[in-house]
DNA sequence: TGCCAGGCGGGGT
DNA sequence: ACCCCGCATGGC
């Protein structure tokens, strides 16, 4: 196991506006990335511990590869992926008149979804087709846990996740063994795609080219590059609307069979994000229970739950 | 036991 | 432009 190098400590630029530490590191993680006070990123070749004090927020640096270089650079890519400079004023205003997000603004103020590579996007979407939330992020899970490359930082076990070609090297089998099903095969063909063209896993990639590119493989879809869209880009013009949504949205809007339409002109430019604040605040629950919780108004999160906010707690 | 999920593509009409 | 089915896997 390969100990990362500490390069140094940082204090973070004050958010603009409302920003929650750890709402914004718990949402759709894992174990290995926060604990429920650190938060860790990794960024490339650096991780990044993160930490919170009455000061504001403080990042330690370290260096995976032993090199040092760019620190000003690492401290930009953090800033993007908590969303610092993320300003959800009209979103919240928004969310205020809506019948599904309308305790947004109270219960979940600051929470940032976290930016995360499109390679690692890739993979987390790719693993929401056709799959309940929690098998979801149970392949996710294996794959981290199968590829991905264990070290220690700060006494904390932590994993850096595959790499396209990490994931080339375990192959067709490993997928099958981290039970991603049939999805196997368009996962291949994505790290073969990011491992051929490396310049479309950075977050300047525009978003017409991503969209492209990812269109060409077989079995990504709309929905899939939407998700990537939001995950990656912050892009939330087109809202990943899965068959769960649809639903949701013809009943909440009256709005069947022109749900699309309908959430896009209420939501405009930030229709990406309502979808993915639709799935913590009814915990990603089945169909079935996810509509029986907005008819009733059980619109927070339930903390009980295995769900968005609460998954680090579980796997 | 079947059936069906935060999709997608192929093949039918 | 639709409609319908199969596809790995796991949960009910």
């Amino acid at each position: 196991m390969d100990k990362p190098v500490f390069l140094g400590e940082y204090t973070l630029p004050k958010p603009r506006v409302d920003f929650d530490f750890k709402l914004t590191g718990m949402v759709y993680n894992f174990s290995w990335w926060f604990n429920g006070n650190k938060l860790i990123l990794v960024l490339g070749d650096y991780i990044v511990v993160i930490g919170e004090s009455r000061e504001g927020l403080n990042a330690r640096v370290y260096s995976i590869n032993g090199r040092r270089k760019d620190l000003d650079e690492v401290l930009k890519l953090v800033e993007y992926v908590l969303g610092l400079n993320e300003d959800l004023t009209e979103f919240y205003s928004i969310a205020l008149k809506d019948p599904i997000l309308n305790r947004v603004p109270l219960k979940l103020r600051g929470l940032h979804v976290r930016a995360t590579s499109p390679w690692n996007a890739v993979l987390i979407s790719v693993c929401q087709q056709n799959a309940s939330f929690k098998q979801g992020w149970r392949m996710l899970y294996n794959i981290y846990k199968l590829m991905g490359r264990e070290v220690v930082v700060e006494g904390t076990r932590t994993i850096i996740p595959p790499k396209p070609l990490d994931v080339l090297e375990h192959g067709v089998n490993a997928l099958t063994r981290a039970r991603v099903g049939y999805r196997a095969k368009t996962i291949i063909e994505l790290a073969k795609l990011f491992a051929r063209k490396p310049e479309l896993n950075t977050w300047e990639v525009s978003v017409g080219e991503l969209e492209e590119e990812l269109l060409s493989v077989k079995g990504v879809g709309s929905y899939t590059i939407r998700l990537v869209l939001v995950l990656s880009k912050r892009y939330y013009e087109k809202p990943p609307i899965d068959r769960w949504l649809k639903k949701l949205i013809a009943l909440a809007y009256k709005a069947e069979g022109r749900e699309e339409e309908v959430y896009k002109s209420f939501w405009g430019k930030w229709s990406g994000l309502a979808a993915l604040f639709t799935t913590i605040v009814l915990d990603a629950e089945p169909l079935t229970k996810a509509i029986k919780r907005l008819v009733e108004g059980r619109i927070e999160p339930d903390p009980n739950l295995v769900s968005p906010l609460t998954l680090w707690k579980h796997l």
